[in-house]
RNA sequence: GUGGUCGUAGCUCAGCUGGUAGAGCACUCGGUUGUGGUCCGAGAGGUCGCGGGUUCAAAACCCGUCGAUCACCCCA
């Protein structure tokens, strides 16, 4: 087949569906903003040291490579970044000298992983971060506000509702410590398990594979199956009867983000203690974020805290963040036809042509419109005027500009009302000035 | 990377045990000598993913390959 076919991984979008990314993209923009975070865009390339120097993470990195560099490569070892945090924290430590400490910055931007494609997981896809990080000591309200900040940004996005699970590693780990059970990291990772496997695999891989007692084992999974949207849970852990002076800390933090959150974004957090993450980095609050609904899609916005997202060897730079999926939220959504925009194109009115002559004519009244931001475009040919309609019709444009003896007229095609309009005054509807992303 | 399923018109799909392609929607033109969406009529569009094999004959069977998709892994 000559037609080019879609390549695995590498989703494009339809014109109507990037309005609809490129309107989630500026809502998200303008919510960080409003918190004041600031913009980086840093390269799509790092040093693959630097890509693979988060402890041993098999990520498929994505390796680039010049089509004359000599066989033995004189090429840097370059790939492509998985994520925006490992870049962030170089760029933290490339840059510390001009940034001002503590620093949040905003990042929405393409990364790409080699892994096997599937719904909601692509080889290309687009991540909005944010991250806050401080030089020496991180404040624990950090790990409040950036929940908060996801909570403000992914609400007044038509999405299905979304719950953020909380948890906090110090206070797993703490309590895991307090049983006895030395490998913590270990016990963590089978824990993050749990949803998959289920309760009798977890319980035989902590007795395997961490030396647990059937006992010890059993109390991981209590732990694990508490949650609550307040801070009961802390009187349920406590029920529990183990004490360690890092599960005090875990508790009183996680206690102090559900709080509030409860104050400030009723029902979107909750704490679930089975919450662990994957990644060896995070050392305390961490964060997963599930659609209802779309709950095999996984967790579209994770993060957590890290005590050394960077160090030089002299400053440590703690850090707290979160990273929404952008495409992993939106693809699924698209394809399902749940979300949609309202047109396809940002074309509010078609000028009319009578007739090829009065082009010129019919620029000059388009860009009249336009001095007033009303995006508007001249018809591609003085077709006969049903034609006219029909092309806008077909895009979703909302109106037609015609000019006769009775004047200017502005037409709504979808309701057919036709009125004389003085072009220099004329406001479209405001909901009709720009496409909008519409649900179904 | 490992395994399963799938690949026919722009889209969704039909095509029985092999006899050399069909529907609906969309599209173009006309009915409607310039204000669309309904209706009616006509028309255009496919080397059946690609390569090879079996056969008198393959969209159909076999092998390979590419692509998609799902599961595992891992994660946004």
């Amino acid at each position: 087949m000559s037609r080019p076919q879609p390549l695995s991984g590498f989703p494009e979008l339809l014109p109507r569906q990037r309005i609809v990314e490129q309107q989630v993209v500026d809502h998200l923009r303008r919510a960080f903003e409003l918190h004041g975070f600031a913009n980086l865009h840093t390269r799509a390339v790092e040093p693959m040291d630097q890509l693979l120097r988060k402890g041993e993470t098999s990520k498929e990195v994505y390796v680039l490579r010049r089509l004359q560099a000599d066989a033995e490569g004189g090429d840097a070892g370059l790939g492509l970044h998985f994520d925006l945090t490992v870049p962030f924290a170089r760029y933290v430590l490339e840059n510390a000298g001009k940034l001002n400490f503590p620093f949040r910055r905003y990042q929405i931007q393409p990364c790409w992983r080699g892994e096997r494609p599937q719904e909601g997981r692509y080889r290309e896809f687009l991540q909005a971060d944010i991250d806050i990080v401080d030089l020496g000591e991180l404040p624990a309200h950090y790990e409040v506000e950036v929940a908060l900040v996801i909570a403000d940004a992914l609400r007044g996005l038509p999405l299905p509702p979304v719950r953020m699970h909380v948890n906090n590693r110090k206070l797993s780990q703490g309590f895991y410590q307090g049983l006895g059970i030395h490998d913590t990291d270990e016990a963590l990772r089978i824990i993050d398990k749990l949803d998959k496997i289920g309760h009798d695999a977890v319980a035989k891989l902590l007795i395997d594979t961490v030396d647990a007692t059937p006992e010890q084992a059993e109390a991981c999974l209590k732990l694990a199956s508490i949650s609550a949207e307040d801070t009961s849970f802390v009187e349920e852990v406590r029920a529990l009867g183990v004490s360690d002076p890092l599960l005090d800390e875990g508790l009183s933090e996680l206690a102090a983000v559900v709080d509030a959150a409860a104050k400030e974004a009723p029902g979107f957090v909750v704490a679930d203690m089975k919450i662990a993450r994957g990644l060896d980095y995070y050392t305390g609050t961490v964060y997963e974020t599930v659609m209802e609904g779309y709950e095999g899609l996984g967790s579209i916005c994770s993060g957590g805290r890290y005590d050394k997202l960077a160090s030089d060897g002299k400053h440590t730079y703690p850090g707290v963040g979160l990273s929404i999926g952008v495409s992993r939220i939106l693809v699924p959504l698209l394809q399902a036809g749940k979300i949609d925009a309202t047109r396809e194109v940002p074309t509010c009115v078609i000028v009319a042509l009578a007739d090829e002559e009065d082009r010129s004519a019919a620029n000059a009244l388009a860009q009249r419109l336009r001095r007033r931001g009303v995006p508007t475009q001249v018809s591609p040919s003085a077709a006969k005027f049903g034609k006219q309609i029909k092309f806008a019709d077909k895009r979703g444009i909302p109106f037609v500009l015609f000019t006769n003896e009775e004047g200017t007229q502005i037409k709504d095609i979808r309701s057919g009302e036709q009125t004389t309009v003085d072009v220099d005054a004329w406001e479209p509807p405001a909901a009709d000035l720009h496409p909008t992303i519409v649900a179904e």
